[in-house]
DNA sequence: TCTGGGGTCCTAGGACCC
DNA sequence: TCTGGGGTCCTAGGACCC
């Protein structure tokens, strides 16, 4: 029975969104694996910082820097290497207790979800995502955080302002005098390019947004980016759930050790290994070299036929290298027109009657 | 100061066809 | 033969996300 606070109940029939996203992802798996690693300043990561836990945030470690500088600001800092094995099992893991509590679950990434409740029995908002919370921590052993609110935004703006371990639902009235004073900053989807092309018109917050002409608005962000963007200012941005999209490609990228080529076998055995795991086959590989002096080279080629073969892809990426020269500083090989590994059978040609 | 790796979607322009 | 209009597909690169 909905209590006096709760709004969603005679506002929104539907239900709320969900927002659900696990606290420091990486780091969390390996600190529920090792106990020796819980409540101390640690990080995940080889080369630089993938995560960094919150007692090494709270230090200033933070995703992306090098281990160096991390270890600068953080002396005591542990440091473990990346397990991609336990990090794709936690994710199968968090996802089969979400499915168990929405209808439809979209994946953002491997550690965080938007959740369609419509068909979900609950009281209150509140105690749906406390039952959420509570069930992802007993049958994973991960935190999460868990936002609710009318759309994917404002779930979104909800669980990330009270990271980590926190609950938040955004109801509709608190909505409707929150969203026009959102800072651009703020806006999920809208980055760093965006944002300085809209500061040039003095457009800072979602209340500048709604009175801009709807012209001028496509001249300055592009037609798809105004059209979020005045959605976003009138309200009637993204309350969609949509399950999981399919697979559109696999990549790969190395940084080049001073003094080495570009390991194209390495590579590409990768890419095999995935394809293959994935049921899938690629029709396209693509090259893409950065070059110490800054330039990059790119390099598409078409396959004549599905392959998910290590050796084809290998001498395919190698024929969209130039000639050597300038260091490679970094080399990834993307494959794309992924295709069902089961279905290729059916290219062969119908020439019955 | 863009550290690193893995993704998705959008856009602009060219080729090609009617 | 030239001009105009419209549509689709593909590619390369940009923007954005975690």
């Amino acid at each position: 029975m909905p209590s006096g606070g709760d709004q969603f109940a005679r506002a929104l029939p539907g239900g709320p969104l969900l927002h659900v996203d696990v606290d420091a992802f990486f780091a969390a798996v390996e600190q529920r694996d090792d106990p020796g690693l819980r409540g101390i300043p640690m990080a995940a990561g080889d080369v630089v910082i993938a995560c960094a836990s919150y007692e090494a945030r709270e230090w200033g470690v933070q995703a992306g820097m090098s281990v160096g500088e991390a270890v600068a600001v953080c002396p005591r800092l542990r440091l473990v290497p990346l397990r991609s094995d336990a990090y794709a099992a936690a994710s199968t893991a968090l996802f089969a207790v979400l499915g168990r509590f929405a209808a439809r679950v979209e994946p953002g990434s491997m550690e965080e979800a938007f959740l369609d409740t419509r068909a979900t029995p609950w009281a209150t908002v509140d105690q749906l995502a406390a039952s959420v919370q509570r069930a992802v921590a007993h049958e994973t052993g991960l935190p999460v955080t868990v936002g609710a609110g009318r759309t994917k935004l404002m779930a979104k703006l909800a669980s990330r302002s009270v990271k980590p371990r926190g609950l938040r639902v955004i109801q509709p009235a608190e909505e409707r005098y929150l969203r026009p004073a959102l800072l651009i900053d703020e806006l999920w989807g809208v980055g760093d390019v965006t944002r300085e092309r809209l500061r040039q018109h003095n457009i800072r917050t979602v209340a500048d947004i709604a009175v801009v002409h709807p012209d001028h608005l496509r001249d300055i962000a592009g037609t798809q980016m105004a059209r979020r963007l005045a959605a976003i200012a009138t309200g009637a941005d993204d309350a969609t759930v949509r399950p999981e999209r399919p697979r559109r490609s696999y990549s790969v990228q190395r940084a080049v050790p001073r003094g080495s080529g570009v390991d194209v076998d390495l590579l590409t055995g990768e890419l095999a290994g995935r394809l293959h795991d994935g049921g899938f086959t690629c029709t396209v590989v693509s090259v893409a070299l950065k070059y110490a002096n800054r330039l990059e080279h790119r390099g598409r080629a078409r396959l004549l036929e599905p392959t998910a073969d290590a050796r084809r892809l290998a001498s395919t990426a190698r024929s969209l290298l130039p000639a050597g020269g300038v260091r490679v500083e970094k080399a990834g090989i993307t494959v794309t027109g992924l295709q069902r590994a089961d279905a290729a059978v059916q290219l062969t040609l119908d020439t019955g009657g």
